[in-house]
Formats: structure tokens, C-alpha cells, sequence
DNA sequence: TGTACATCAGTGAACGCGCGTTCACTGATGTAC
DNA sequence: TGTACATCAGTGAACGCGCGTTCACTGATGTAC
């Protein structure tokens, strides 16, 4: 069952963005090839066609879902918009969050390539924040990682708690949003 | 090979104890109950006479670990010490670090008893973060979750971007350091 | 207190299951003439 | 352009492995007399 080489192309994309959503969804381990690649349309047997190993398709990932990430910051008007569109319950019940919430924890139990990719992610996710911020602003580095922080811990708990205890996930969002933006007032 | 019911006692603890330290390690999902059971020096079968379950096991180690983070924050001197401590690079590199930071990915996938049990945690974690703050400031509750966010958060990064790219790290807790004194003058 | 027996904490083999990966095979695609 | 054949994308069965859990068994503990 050979396939036109453009068709070939498609799948192992369709494989990329099918893992993106599954593995920020329920993470690394809980997601298997087979599962990847039956909701990309294959079958797992050709999965090793595309791609050396599932940690190389994570690398790939990594790298797919922060590209993302740092176009949603660069199109946002201001950080003020971003941070109300990041720090808001609709962010939080989506599927598959940004990937420093859904694989930050996996990701510092992994090894090699798929952390450096994830780390030149999280690079440049905070400089995006930083080119939004005055340049003659000399803490402006320490704030714009101090931002993601608060953001992506702010949504690592919310997220953990909003089952079980719905006010205090809102009560964290919120005080995230007035925090933040205490925190870009200076 | 019966034993005393004292003894009994200490094994269940044991098993708990050291579960805390390998789960908060390296995630629910990659340690096994034989690793557990082995470590604190018995065998797996006999697992299932002190816990129903793995989740059971899970649910008191977040109980457990919870209680010795916030008696952390009711023992420290001021905030500002306890931030000092927590986003260090000392506390970034122990091996297993608060359950926040270690479990909360992990426990955002599971189900049931182990999410309450970790929603407790947290609720108990940012009251002992609040008890620090002066009590007639109104904006104290949205400090305090923004607080723990930023070092839940900073942490998450600054762990996972270690291996890779130390400057990064570093400069993460630094950031956070400084801003979460800005946060705490208010 | 001493003895006989029931209880039960702990052992280790075994189970069923899902996973990442491999491989012989299929048949459409691409290519050499 | 048309034909014959080599290539190779995709299939699905099979592999080895580790895991959570079960269970028949062991032998020391606790208890009834």
C-alpha cells in the first residue's frame, strides 16, 4: 500500500499534530504510539517510518506546540490581553494547555533531546513576553520570567484542583490577573 | 512470618515514607509498588494488606507531603525567607521537591480520591501562605494563591530547563525572587 | 503461667494487560528502458 | 509514451518487558483454655 510521497508528508504531519493535542492532553506516558497514529488515520506498524522513536516524536512535539505558543503572544495586543486570555477558565478547561503546564513535569523526568527542546521552548516563549515589555526597562528580564511563572503555575493548580475544589481554582486564577498586572505596572 | 502489630505499624509507614520520596522523585507512573515495598525493605505482595491500592497509596502520600510543606511555611521566620528557600537552586535540585511542583501534572490526569485529597493540600498550603500576611489587607487572598503560583511555577521551569540551559534556570529563580518581594510590599 | 491452635503479616510465583518496537508482507508508486 | 520492475509507505501479527494485582503458602504472633 506505497503512497505518494505528498501523502507521506501529510501523515507523518497528521501524526505530529495528533500527538501535540494527545500528549498535552493526558501527557507523555499515558498516550501510546498506536493511539497517536490511529487518531492521525494509520495504523502504529508505520509509525517507525517517520519517526525514530516516541521520544523523538515528543522532541517534535516540543518544539510544534511552543511555535504555538510563542504566536499567540506575539499577536497579542499587550500583555494585559495575554494575561487575560491565559489566566481565564476557558484556558484552563481546554484539552490540551500550553506545553510548559501539560508537560513540564514529564519533561524534567526525561532525558536528552526531548528537555532540550522543551528548554529552547520555554527560551523563547520568554522572550516573546519580554519583547512586549519597555526596552529601557533594566528588570524587565527578571519580570518576564517571573510573568510565565505565575502564569503557568497559576494554571498547573488550577487545573489540579478545579474538579474538586472550583472556588479556589477561580480564587487563583483571579489573583493571578490582578497580580500580574501589578507586577507590569512595576 | 507473622509479626508484631507494632512492627506492622512501622512497615506501613515505611512504605508510605518512602513512597513520598520516590513518587515526589520521579511521578506516580514511573515508580512501581515493588519499588516502593522494596525500598522500604519488604516485598510487593504484601502491598495490599496495608493499602487498597496504588491510587490509595497515592491520595495519603499527598496527604503526608502536603503537611510537611506547610509546617516549611509555618516554621519560616517571614515570607520573604521562606521565598529565599523555595526559589533557590538548592531546593531546585533536591530530589524530591514539594508535591506541588512534583505531582501536580500527574494528579490533574488522575481520578477521584487522589485529586481531593491534593486540592486539600493546596487550600492548606495557600491558607499557611495567607496566616503570614498582614490580615486587614483585602487584596491578601489573591496575594497569597499568586504567590504559590509564582513559586509552583518558577520551580516547574526552573527544573525542567536545568539540564539544558543553567543560565535560563538560574535566571528564572531570580526573576522570581525578586518580583515576589515587589508582590509581598504590595 | 503454660500449651495448643487460630490468625494473619509477609513471601514470591503467577496472572492479565498494555506498551514500544520489530518484521514479514502487500500493493501502489516511481523509475529505467 | 508504454511497459516491467524495484522501491518503499503502510499493515497487522508478534516480541519482550514491566506493571498492578492476586493467591497459595509460611511461620511467628496472639489468644482461648
Amino acid at each position: 500500500m506505497r503512497v505518494t510521497k505528498q501523502k507521506a508528508g501529510e501523515h507523518r504531519d497528521a501524526i505530529l499534530i495528533a500527538a501535540s493535542r494527545l500528549f498535552r492532553a493526558r501527557g507523555f506516558d499515558k498516550v501510546g504510539v498506536a493511539e497517536v497514529t490511529q487518531a492521525a488515520g494509520l495504523t502504529h506498524g508505520g509509525f517507525y517510518g517517520h519517526f525514530a522513536s516516541k521520544e523523538a516524536l515528543a522532541a517534535e512535539v516540543c518544539d510544534l506546540s511552543f511555535g504555538n505558543a510563542v504566536r499567540r503572544v506575539q499577536a497579542s495586543a499587550s500583555l494585559e490581553e495575554y494575561v487575560d486570555y491565559y489566566a481565564s477558565v476557558e484556558h484552563r478547561d481546554r484539552e490540551g494547555p500550553c506545553p510548559m503546564v501539560a508537560l513540564g513535569a514529564d519533561v524534567s523526568r526525561l532525558s536528552g533531546p526531548v528537555r532540550a527542546h522543551f528548554s529552547a521552548g520555554v527560551s523563547r516563549y520568554v522572550a516573546a513576553i519580554r519583547a512586549h515589555m519597555p526596552t529601557d526597562d533594566p528588570l524587565a528580564e527578571g519580570r518576564a520570567s517571573a510573568l510565565v511563572s505565575l502564569l503557568v503555575g497559576s494554571m498547573n493548580l488550577a487545573r489540579a484542583v478545579a474538579a474538586t475544589d472550583p472556588a479556589l481554582s477561580e480564587n487563583i486564577l483571579a489573583g493571578v490577573r490582578q497580580q500580574a498586572r501589578a507586577l507590569l505596572r512595576g
